[in-house]
RNA sequence: GCCGACGUAGCUCAAUCGGCAGAGCAACCGCCUUGUAAGUGGUAGGUUACGGGUUCAAUUCCCGUCGUCGGCUCCA
């Protein structure tokens, strides 16, 4: 990306026009509710919001009237003026704000911006003054009210938010607005949120039969329709052949462990919330695995280890169990059941940058194979004041595998930006950071370094020198969970997989009934070919048939008439609407499977 | 978990002020025998998420529970 070219968005039009526009948008919200109180403002991408203390909840009908409003504050030209003041007289100014005063009192003390964001240097305390608004800010705006375009704004939704993004805190409103320059950009932006909408993993997911979730089963916990078993069963397929390759063993674990395993390994102080309760049985806990890593332990530990036999690398597609909270589920992306692909390394010192960077070099592979280009790698370190809280407490270790896998990912020229205070608690990590077709961030892939576990485990090998050493432990999951990856690539390909991806391979569609024993002939022998088809042998009419094929996104229809039929062809139209009579299927046959066993990107 | 909105047939959605719950698609039964994105007629389909309350009468108003959605927080 051309990024040192571009102009930083805090420098942009847009970034005043929106810092502008939450400033009206607060004036006219304090008009209609003047005991309101008023907390922070910023723009955002793709536009801005503003927190409110309000005494009462808002509603749509709300919305309209301050963006209404909005537009009358707009015309009247008011100019923004900035004054910067003393810390008394902030004070005094904003005597009835007490949100205010807590941010002034965090300039003050410096350390911390009018958003409650760390600062380097104490910062002067500035104010921004239109018409009858007065608010803490340090800038930029426009010049004056009439530089908003009234016709470019929208206010977009009502939602709840913590003052200073701390749970223990009050719940705000917030109100989301946009702001662009021109009418039509914004046309074109509400445009485009339809455009996302289309591809949604939920709206697809239902409408190509990937999954569901039934209330009676539980929030969280989808059921995978013979749809999505099948690209389950093409993504596993996929990683075990990529691991075989890459010297990984397979294993297998239960879904349940006593309480004390999970002592051992340590999650149980870190992560007891993010589980499901214990379930008591023969007066003994057992918890529902939130992870497969301490299992592998005891496999690793099953007989003693010698340096020769290492790296030892072992894999399992495990199902667990995490206690998520309610409102934090999010359709396949987040999820209380997931299937990880997950695969446990154990190695020495001196092999760990080879063995990370082999993970790193598998991540490449994948998002080759399925077109992955917008993607971040994020090296998540431990935050210092975390430490013996949610992260082990060994500093030295910590800033020494730290080390390590920067100067791995340094080495192997893969860039990567660096998030404090974001590990695990056993230690750093990798995170492949993605976002879904409406804008939430996640994490696909995930690489971390253990130094804790192998130690709590007393796992060992025996080295060159006859000496016992400890491995260190390399989590990782190339392709996250099933739930999160089909989620993903569902939006990422917008339901239209490649062939070897796609639930359906091929869909026989006979002209008339005549030529419905000729399909399901052309079925039995497509599968014994390993490809996946069925006819259509329905009462509807062709073009019926095809619509519904297409809807499904069906890379292959086989169309079949008295033509074909006389002379054992068949009439190949392609999902994306191209068309090849006459062929002699087993030419198409030829080609298909081609394309399938390539996991080619092409159709056909 | 927190703030707010929402929940009607398998799916997508109607139902005025509280007055007999409706359409399209899908399903099922026919007719049509069809050439690259919906041929046509009919039939059936509902405890309006669940539980309570107000009322002569509740999809509609009130309370609770469950679930979904938009955010916050948290995360693979």
């Amino acid at each position: 990306m051309p990024e040192e070219t571009q102009q930083r968005y805090e420098d942009s039009d847009l970034y005043r026009i929106r810092h502008s526009a939450a400033h009206v948008m607060a004036q006219a919200v304090l008009e209609f509710y003047p005991e309101a109180k008023y907390t922070i403002g910023p723009p955002v991408e793709n536009g801005f919001y503003y927190d409110f203390d309000l005494p009462r909840p808002l509603t749509a009908e709300d919305l309209e009237k301050i963006e209404k409003r909005m537009r009358q504050i707009i015309a009247g030209g008011h100019v923004f003026t900035k004054k910067v003041v003393s810390a008394e007289e902030a004070h005094q100014i904003f005597k009835d704000q007490p949100y205010k005063l807590d941010l002034i009192d965090g300039l003050e003390k410096g350390g911390f911006d009018e958003y409650g964001q760390p600062l380097a240097e104490k910062p002067e305390i500035s104010i921004y003054q239109h018409d009858t608004f007065t608010d803490l800010c340090r800038g930029p705006h426009v010049e004056n009210t009439r530089k908003i375009n009234p016709s470019a704004i929208k206010l977009m939704s009502i939602a709840g938010a913590y003052w200073r993004g701390d749970e223990k805190n009050k719940m705000l409103t917030r109100l989301y607005g946009t702001a662009w320059k021109t009418a039509q950009e914004l046309e074109e932006y509400l445009a485009m949120l339809e455009e996302a909408k289309k591809r949604d993993h939920r709206k697809l997911g239902k409408e190509l039969e990937i999954f569901i979730y039934e209330d009676e089963v539980g929030p969280g916990l989808p059921l995978w329709l013979p749809h999505g078993g099948v690209m389950i069963e093409e993504l596993e397929k996929l990683a075990k052949e990529m691991e075989e390759k890459a010297g990984y063993v397979r294993v297998r674990t239960p879904h349940l462990a006593k309480e004390a395993l999970f002592l051992h390994s340590g999650h149980l102080p870190y992560y007891a919330e993010s589980m499901y309760p214990p379930m008591e049985i023969e007066g003994v806990k057992y918890y529902v695995k939130p992870m497969n890593c301490p299992m592998h332990h005891k496999i690793f530990g099953s007989k003693p280890r010698s340096y020769r036999e290492l790296p030892i690398r072992l894999a399992e597609y495990g199902t667990c169990y995490r206690y998520e909270k309610s409102g934090e589920l999010f359709g396949l992306m987040r999820v209380r059941s997931m299937q990880m692909n997950d695969a446990h390394m154990y190695c020495s010192e001196d092999q760990f940058e080879q063995e990370f960077m082999g993970v790193i070099d598998l991540y490449h592979k994948y998002f080759e194979l399925f077109g992955i280009q917008k993607f971040v790698m994020r090296l998540s370190l431990h935050g210092k004041e975390g430490l013996g809280k949610k992260y082990v407490d060994n500093e030295r270790l910590w800033l020494k595998t730290e080390a390590m896998v920067r100067r791995a990912m340094t080495n192997g020229g893969v860039p990567f930006v660096e998030a404090y205070d974001e590990a695990a608690f056993y230690g750093p990590k990798i995170d492949v950071q993605i976002w879904s077709t409406i804008g939430k961030e996640f994490t696909l892939a995930t690489n971390q370094v253990d130094f804790a576990q192998p130690g709590r485990f007393g796992l060992v090998f025996m080295n060159k020198n006859g000496v016992e050493e400890t491995p260190l432990c390399i989590h990782r999951a190339p392709l996250s969970t099933h739930e999160r990856m089909i989620g993903f690539l569902l939006e990422h390909y917008a339901g239209n997989f490649p062939v070897w991806l796609s639930p359906e391979h091929v869909r026989v569609i006979p002209i008339t009934d005549n030529q419905n024993e000729y399909a399901e002939g052309i079925v039995r022998q497509l599968r014994e070919q390993g490809i996946r088809a069925s006819a259509d042998l329905s009462a509807q009419r062709m073009n019926a048939k095809i619509r519904e094929a297409q809807l499904m996104k069906v890379p292959y229809m086989l169309v079949v008439g008295e033509n074909e039929a006389n002379a054992g062809t068949v009439s190949l139209r392609v999902r994306d609407g191209s068309q090849q009579n006459n062929i002699p299927l087993a030419e198409f046959v030829v080609r298909a499977k081609d394309r399938i066993a390539r996991r080619a990107k092409e159709l056909f």
